[in-house]
DNA sequence: GGAATAGTGTCTATAAGACAGTATCAA
DNA sequence: TTGATACTGTCTTATAGACACTATTCC
């Protein structure tokens, strides 16, 4: 970190954001349409450049995020997610992006942004698969961002996040199953989740009827970090079948599956 | 994402680094002393600007780590880790700090790096409990990546990052109780680690011998990811007593502890 | 044989997973 | 009464935690 004769190289920082939500029990993404040239026309993550030379990165997040949902901020979970700055991710130079996880409760509508530009939310899984060709190198960064949901989702209370003020167990539970893309037993799932204290909180003796038996109302509790965490299954993806002990003392398997995947930084 | 009339505002990028290993049972952090004048002569991580315009972030990072220890890249774990950009982080003007944390097997000595000053390992405790004050928001981003540390030790198989490329399953568990700062009981260890098929796996008939009864020798498996995970024994957080059964349907606990910390970016 | 470290087996308590029926409301 | 949703209880199995001894080497 010294300053010597050469002088370091200024970069272009942009901020990008990852905003979830639940829709009909589908996890979706809130992507828009780019009306300029890098791109132009195809759907990418909202976002945009710094504001001025002293805005908090943590506040253009907040303003981005302001722009493109009608949301008001205390609401949203909001956390900075990874940095994004391989040479030539954007065409037009050297532009690092600090990409943020934006959690919202169902939003009405596909709300457009301040900016003609339209906004629509997408099932991660149209991204996720390739289906829907992201500007940029933004559908690795909404990877990241929903790995990132899905892992928070076992150790924190992140899932409240995409609940209203008021919600109720099987809400809960639903934002589970569709962020984890599993079905949970309905009575494991009360069980664990009343057995951490402090996660959810009973709001009163409030009620409200869909047409059934009406359900006890919830508030996000104090606590949010989740212990014991809740263990998302398994994925299948065990060995074929355990022969019959020890395969064999061969010192070195050859690698079923399982890819590392730590560093960020590439994807365009 | 749009370039308007109005130029974004260029910001100066570096890149600092969490070097963690373990000397003698104890987690330490690599330090370096300031040479030049921000915080001239106070410790502080290793880390530079970019090198050029076109260097990549992770590339930079492996220069910056390949600077200051004498290691070989290959044999060191590096992630990024998170962006801190406050304003007034560092009274040069708008630096942006792109934070990495990089997992080295012990690491022989004190190195010096190829810049006169001295670099040192200190036992992360110190810096954690402010005994030692680091230059910059530091103290935050070393606080940061212990408990990424912590945490992937619980899921991943970082743990064996800490480890030479050949281990014994008692080093192994030295860094997990280094790294949580707990003691392991040693049967249970021994059960857990074998039990994840593809975490390590046993390096040839070879052995080594160091006074008593010569320990097998594993190498690291080509799992990643741990599953069932590790999971860290639970800090004695927990409420003081359970009274009865319930302690009332107050619908809202004082909130005991556990603060949120997730937006980083502060600190400093 | 003694010192030093490596490695293992069992029992118990708790948590997880599978499973089906009752409760409460509206129409 | 029916339909629709909310909620619960038990049994079985697996895992976690506590615990003490045997094994192998060097001196």
């Amino acid at each position: 970190m010294q300053v010597d004769e050469w002088s370091p190289t200024p970069v272009l920082l942009t901020v990008d954001l990852v905003i979830l939500t639940l829709r009909e029990g589908r996890l979706c993404v809130l992507l828009v349409e780019r009306g300029e040239d890098p791109f132009q026309g195809m759907p990418a993550l909202p976002g945009g450049f710094l504001g001025h030379a002293g805005e908090e990165i943590l506040d253009a997040a907040h303003r981005e995020l302001s722009e493109e949902t009608a949301l008001v901020a205390e609401c949203v979970h909001l956390e900075q997610l990874a940095v994004y700055g391989a040479t030539g991710r954007d065409p037009r130079g050297r532009v690092v992006s600090v990409a943020h996880l934006a959690i919202a409760p169902g939003l009405p509508e596909p709300v457009a942004g301040t900016d003609a530009s339209d906004a629509a939310w997408v099932p991660v899984e149209a991204v996720l698969s390739g289906a829907v060709e992201l500007a940029f190198d933004h559908r690795r960064i909404v990877t990241d961002g929903v790995e990132r949901a899905r892992t928070k989702l076992e150790h924190s209370a992140l899932a409240t996040a995409f609940c209203a003020e008021l919600f109720t167990i099987t809400e809960l539970q639903q934002v589970y199953e569709a962020v984890w893309g599993t079905e949970l037993d309905t009575r494991n799932f009360y069980r664990k989740v009343q057995a951490v204290k402090g996660f959810i909180v009973p709001a009163g003796p409030a009620r409200r009827t869909t047409g059934g038996r009406p359900a006890r109302l919830y508030r996000a509790g104090p606590r949010t970090v989740l212990y014991p965490p809740l263990i998302r299954p398994a994925p299948v993806t065990e060995e074929p079948a355990p022969s019959v002990e020890e395969p064999a003392p061969s010192a070195q398997e050859p690698a079923p599956s399982a890819p590392e995947q730590d560093a960020k930084q590439e994807g365009e």
